[in-house]
DNA sequence: CTAAAACCTGACGTGCACGTGAGAGACAAG
DNA sequence: CTTGTCTCTCACGTGCACGTCAGGTTTTAG
């Protein structure tokens, strides 16, 4: 597969995909004009990649997890690891948690106060 | 208050409290010499301005969304963009889920892996 | 009154995850 | 063999939420 067709199948651009390999994060072999060639497997690892990153992680943390996930690196030092960042996501959660909890008691208050009470959107085109 | 001891209260940096009122999302009076002189009230204020940008929300999303949460605003077209945020911040948290159990799948395997699977960080210093 | 501490306004620097050309080479189709 | 599409490697640009230094002013403690 080459870097186009990842590109489509992941949703993530050439650009990035150029990215994560210069981090040490994605691998490909080459052909013999130098182009960049993926296995059938590189689709997961990507989404792997773009979870770990949406999970708030930096491209260096993810650099140090991806060998435990591929159960490569299993020592204590990495498990301390992983449940560091397993604890930090948890903590990211909670703050994500009380922040729409907060926006929902707003959408509560505006909701309950707007004239009607029952009126959606549209209703305001008629009215 | 002066920005100083806001900043100590609140666990925010000097800079970071300038860089909202530059952003419109943090307004103070100013004493005769032209510093800054905060309310009390700046403080949960200034709490909930950290919740939004951990929650991912930019500066402009903020500023939008404040007169909303001070109920000086209440449109159809505000509680629109009030529940997209909330609904925004839902996709988030359940991304953030899906990348914790990823980790914690991957711990429970390293760890029934782990010689003896019992051992503990430090156990490893005396064997 | 004076010295230290806190504060002010620019304005450039930073880290990160890419975006965006520039110029040149690789590759499949006709 | 040629044309069009894809790909390559630099390398500078970007957006955001600040960090940081400079040079000067204000406030407070003694």
């Amino acid at each position: 597969m080459r870097i186009g067709e990842l590109a489509t199948k992941t949703g993530v651009s050439v650009r990035a995909l150029r990215y994560y390999e210069e981090q040490g994060l994605l691998t490909a072999a080459r052909s013999s004009g130098g182009q960049r060639r993926y296995l059938d497997s590189a689709v997961d690892r990507v989404y792997l990649i773009q979870m770990l990153y949406a999970a708030g992680l930096s491209s260096r943390t993810i650099l140090d997890l991806l060998p435990c996930v591929d159960a490569k690196v299993n020592t204590p030092q990495s498990r301390a690891m992983l449940r560091a960042e397993r604890d930090r996501i948890d903590q990211q959660i909670t703050q994500l948690l009380r922040a729409r909890d907060r926006l929902d008691a707003v959408i509560v208050l505006s909701e309950s106060s707007a004239s009607g009470c029952t009126r959606t959107d549209t209703d305001v085109l008629v009215s």
